[in-house]
Parts: C-alpha cells; structure tokens; sequence
DNA sequence: TCTTTTTTAGCACAGATGTTTCATGATGCC
DNA sequence: GGCATCATGAAACATCTGTGCTAAAAAAGA
C-alpha cells in the first residue's frame, strides 16, 4: 500500500498557500506555479489535489469565507446564549465584538479580509465563482442580520428601525470599513474601526445625553 | 510634415478602451492586445502612445478617479454657493445629491465605480499605482468632507459630532454601498442605496419625531 | 523482497503577455 | 513632386500561464 497522505489536509495546504500568495502579491499572482512554490510542493502535486486551477480557486474562496463567518457564528452564538445587557455599554459591546470578527483588526483577520476582498471582486467576472459568492453575501447577512434583531430587540433601541433597510446600511458600513482599513491601515487604523463600528451601533439606541465616544 | 494627431485625445481614447475591458471583464483581461482590440487600434498604435503598461494603467486609473471627483466636485459647488436650506428635507436631498455622484446609481457612475474599486484593489500591490490611489483618497477624504461641514453648519445637525469621525464612518458606508451595489446588484438596488444614503444623513441631524424614510 | 498504489517530479505543448525591432503607410510642408 | 516626420502595423522574442502526459519515488502490505 503506497503512502497515505489525508487529501483534505493537503487540500487546505494548499489553500493557506494560496491566500499567502494572494495577501502579499494580489490575485493576479496566484499562479498554480506559485501557489505551489508557496506552499513548499512541486506543480504535479498541487494539480493531483486539484484538477483545475478553477477547481483550487473556487476551493480557497470558500474555505476563506467559512473561515470568516465561522469566527463571527461562534461569537454570534455565545451572544444569543445568555440575555442580553440591559446597560447601554454592555449592549454595544457584546454587539460590536461579533461584528468585529469581520473587521480586519488583527494580522489573521486583515489577511481574511484581503482575500475575501479579492476574490469577492473577482467573481464579479469569473463564472466559476459566483455560486460561491452567491454563498458569502447569504453568510454575511445572515450574521448581520441575527446581531441587528439582537440588538433591536433590548428596551433601548430606536423604535420604527426597519430591520432589512438597517441590515443593509451596517454591512455597507462594515464592506467599506473593511476596504479602507485594507487598503489604506494608516488612515485607518483598527482602533478608529472599532470606535466608528460602536458609534454606528450607538446611533441605533435611543439618543443619550452623555454619549460614549464623542469628543 | 506628417499627419497630426492629437496625442491627449488618442490617450483618453485608450483609456475609454481600458474601462470598457475592465467594466466587462475584469481588470486581468485588460492587456496590451485587448485595450487595442476594444479601441480599435493596433497593438503598436497602443504602444506609441504609452510607453509601458504601467504608464497605460496609471493614466487610467488617474483619468477615472479625476471624473468621478469632478463630478462631484462640480455638484459640490453648487451647494456651497447658495445658502443650505433651513428645512430638514431640503438639507438632506442638497447633501444627498453629492454624496450620490459617488455612488454607482445609473450605468456610467456604475462602471465608474467598477473600475475604480478594481484600480484600487490592485493599487495595494501594484507599486506603480500606489501614488494614484493616495491621490484618490486625498480627493475622495475632500469632497465628503466639504459635504459634511456643510451638514453640521445647519442648526438641525446634531451636536458633539466629530468631523473627522463622521467623515470616517461616511466614506466607509459609501465605500460600502458602492461595492454592494457593483457586486450584487440584484440585492443592493440604486434606489436602495439612495435611500440608505439618506437615512444615514438623516440620521446626524437632530432626532425627528416623524422619520422622513420610515416604513 | 516484491507488488501495488499513491504521491511527487519533470517535461512538453499551446496560448497569452509585455516588449523590442523594423518596415510600411499617411500626411503636409518645402 | 519629393521628403521628412509622425502614425500604424506586423513580426519576433522571451517569459509566464494552464494543462496533458510520463516516469520516478515512496510507502505499506504480501
């Protein structure tokens, strides 16, 4: 019997080294030569894990994007557990810290966040990879959309939010954190994400006299 | 003498070519032989023009970024000369209606904005393109916060806002929105982001018992 | 040790890309 | 008309890409 090697653990392998080559030269880079150099492997053996370049694409994207919502489902999940908060800052805080895992805040998740942009932008043209984008925006508002009910459901939320058109405001927010916080981290730095994400979030309670993060 | 051409108007020409490429598919298909294809020129009449493809890219990428910001710029102007209107409504759509020249509302500000976020995505590891894209923040940074002094000059603006902060959390929710709107059109519609546009401004002026863009 | 199957490595091909070089065409002034 | 000068076009080159095919290597049972 030859050498067993577990294919799924190789699989993934692979796919870290793709979003290494992603996150440090872009997209255009992600070459089944380089990601293989990357990954430490010979061509021949990435392609025995992956028939085509399409098939280790489509591949990497959802493992990055499970690995994004996963984070965000698990602090999600422990936040629906217990009741929430009925102080103001506890209640921003618990709501902030689920959305936070989709900031890019720290190394791990900025190289999430890069790569997600990337190929988020890509699967605009390429075919094979709308279904599984089709999959991330499901994800995405799914999470969103269960810490928004959480939210609006404390005593001290605005009453007439209308919950979808709120949704779609707070992933605007989050898309577009993301991007800046990506693209330029010197003028926007992780602390000013996380103070304009609870700034955000605060401008959905009722108004307060002494407002947390204000000058 | 020879037959005289003029050199700018050949450039900008090729530069429409080069976003009709990206806005249809993708920037990694907008190569030397495509941009000539989609201009109807030759690859060597191309290559008179431009002496590389990074200075191809760079013009581009500069000559999208300076239209979008004219645009609004100009729409810009015509709400500083007049006096802001005193009525909340009145505020909002003058604010509004700069704010949405940055938004991918109609099919020419849409591939405006596809080719901009791909220009921007790459600028991040095409060094060639990192000066442009500094240049576009600088301008975007302007405009949104010419607009928001505007807003908070009024006697309806809320109190204790930190322009710097709102200017944060205004461009990330464009940025946002514009994205959404390219991306998943299907979703996130134009008068969807118009209206989310305006709950948002709505929504640092002073509470208002009777929500303009309610249920 | 031999066998069998997986894993790895390598070569080769066709296509695309940026770039260089050179030849041809067109044009308007002398 | 001739000709200098720009505009255009085409061919060639080196490189990189995905993919197909083949052979070596490795490992675990017989």
């Amino acid at each position: 019997m030859p050498k067993i090697v577990d294919a799924d653990d190789r699989r993934e392998l692979v796919a870290d080294a793709v979003y290494q080559v992603i996150a440090e030269h872009g997209l255009t880079q992600a070459s089944l030569r380089n990601v293989a150099k990357a990954a430490g492997l010979a061509l021949g053996s990435v392609r025995h894990y992956f028939d085509n370049q399409a098939e280790l694409m489509e591949f990497a994207f959802r493992v990055n994007s499970e690995r994004i919502h996963l984070r965000a489902l698990e602090s999600l999940e422990a936040l629906e557990q217990e009741p929430l908060p009925l102080e103001r800052g506890g209640l921003l805080e618990k709501c902030a810290a689920v959305l936070e895992e989709l900031l890019p805040l720290d190394e791990i998740r900025r190289a999430d966040a890069v790569v997600h942009m990337e190929f988020m932008l890509d699967a605009r043209t390429n075919a094979g990879l709308t279904e599984a984008a089709q999959d991330d925006y499901r994800a995405t508002g799914a999470v969103v959309g269960r810490v928004l009910l959480q939210l609006m459901e404390s005593p001290l939320a605005q009453e007439a939010l209308v919950p979808i058109d709120e949704a779609e405001r707070l992933i605007g927010l989050l898309d577009g954190l993301s991007l800046r916080m990506v693209l330029q981290p010197a003028w926007a730095a992780p602390e000013q994400g996380r103070a304009t994400l609870r700034r955000h979030l605060d401008s959905l309670l009722i108004p307060n006299a002494a407002p947390l993060y204000g000058v």
